[in-house]
DNA sequence: AGTTCAATTCATTTGCAATGATTTATTGCC
DNA sequence: GGCAATAAATCATTGCAAATGAATTGAACT
């Protein structure tokens, strides 16, 4: 009967293709690694490794094993999570969110969140869509909030919020000034140099930023333009807003998760705040 | 860690409503499956169990655990499989199957799939809508072909053929005389009881009988009638056949399959084929 | 060739799973 | 109420498999 313990062994030595750093990371000895991997391979009869010089790269038959044992541990963690938290959620919920929804739209939400289900620690990590998807496949975060739709067979989506982007620059400021932009992956940037092309207005001198705020400052002082959800730019005097076509401003941000694992309690609260607050008449909603 | 032999003996605990009947069926000692499950209740920090004076019953968290527990136990054996069956299909395939199903459909199915397949070894049950789904959703079979439509949540079903179900009794018989029918649990025996109540037509006497051949035998002898589909009385002589309304006699028979657990190769390879033949043109189809 | 990094091999230890004998507790019956 | 009968808990003991650590092999880069 094959074993969980085995599988995180052998998920751990196909994610870092060593055998000596999976065992460090699993805090083994490595031949104890070794020994669990060659077991395995004994109780199946096929080989899961290719055994190169530097470390190891998966068969045919690794990579099929991986796939079904990712998913094994990730349901484990949920059953066990789940006994855990009868009564009530409890325990982490990792959860990603695009920059400006983080800023616009999550305090409110997680507010609430939290007061209502005090035993869950909240992490929330702010990053751009391609991202955050990259962590949800790789369990590393429940979920996500991002910029939809999201086509890919291993995530769920579920609409949440509708925001409007809309271009902003400075009063005065040079129409064919820069772009400020957050770094590559983020998928407003994306939909703003997407729309340019489009038009053939490329190129332009792009400005990277790491943070809102950055972007916000710079916008300001005049020294680019941005495209952004509207709400961002509530109370900030001297800042034109135009706004841009449908297909280019219409965002539809969305909660993605895993499709594989059913979401845990914690998701699964969360998941019902937000449809909740769906329903209502959308009071203070863009 | 959660361990795998640890949910399945809890598994086996909690569908034997008692420890040492686990015991015996796991082929362990007693005292082993008690310190097993307790194991698991300390690791978990809550009590599985209540224990009663005859055997036991599950606790709340129980009832949780043994849902995930049964699919963590049905994901673990695909994975096992999968590895092992990377080329073609192989092992073991339990199929279910309506009797008049396994009759007129199944001979033409399975020469092909045996002959594409040959490392496949199918087990093929009959039985009525009822038990297969049964069956399936205990996984003793890893899929049934019933009668749908099919309405149950931990289900999947594809559609696979069309019948006609037609009333048949024997040349002169009498109009009134008995009804032949399965035993309880066939879903054409419903269709057939649901239509006649419906038009305020019985009671009839009911004959059970278990098997295809007697029902017609005696539908021949003319001792009664009965509801089966229309390809069923091929080249039989002396049977009057006459058709019943649509919401009576089309019946679209689905391969019905556990949801939460993708088809194991050698269920993926028979849907294949049934859904292959589903698009060439229905030569010979009725 | 020599160095280095990484996997294998193997003897040894450790720990947990399994056993078997015994005790405790509950149920049904006279 | 007392007594089998049944079933679970307890506990000392065994046995096997996982984990360790030291030594070895082997490939890749210089």
């Amino acid at each position: 009967m094959l074993n969980l313990n085995d599988l995180r062994i052998f998920a751990a030595v196909a994610q870092e293709e060593s055998i000596s750093r999976a065992a460090l990371r699993l805090h083994y000895v490595q031949s104890n690694v070794t020994a669990r991997v060659r077991g395995l391979e004994d109780q199946l009869g096929v080989s899961l490794l290719h055994r190169r010089g530097r470390g190891v790269s998966l068969s045919p038959q690794g990579r099929v094993l991986l796939e079904h044992a990712e998913r094994l541990l990730a349901l484990a963690e949920l059953a066990e999570r789940s006994v855990r938290e009868t009564d009530g959620p409890a325990g982490p919920l990792r959860l990603g969110s695009m920059e400006t929804t983080a800023a616009l739209r999550l305090p409110d939400i997680l507010a609430r969140y939290c007061q209502r289900h005090p035993g869950v620690a909240l992490h929330v990590t702010t990053g751009t869509t391609h991202e955050l998807l990259e962590q949800v496949l790789a369990h590393r975060l429940e979920a996500a909030l991002v910029d939809g739709p999201v086509e890919h067979a291993e995530l769920a989506a579920s609409p949440v919020f509708d925001e409007e982007l809309v271009l902003a620059r400075a009063e005065g400021a040079d129409v064919s000034s820069a772009l400020l932009v957050f770094r590559r992956g983020c998928s407003y940037r994306a939909r703003f140099e997407g729309w340019l092309r489009e038009e053939g207005r490329l190129p332009y001198r792009i400005m990277e930023m790491g943070t809102l705020e950055g972007i916000l400052g710079c916008v300001a002082a005049g020294l680019g333009q941005t495209l952004l959800p509207r709400p961002v730019f509530h109370g900030r005097a001297g800042i034109v807003l135009s706004p841009v076509p449908d297909h280019v401003g219409r965002v539809r941000t969305q909660l993605v998760r895993r499709a594989d694992v059913p979401p845990c309690s914690a998701l699964a609260a969360l998941l019902a705040l937000l449809s909740e607050r769906d329903r209502e008449p959308a009071a203070g909603r863009v």
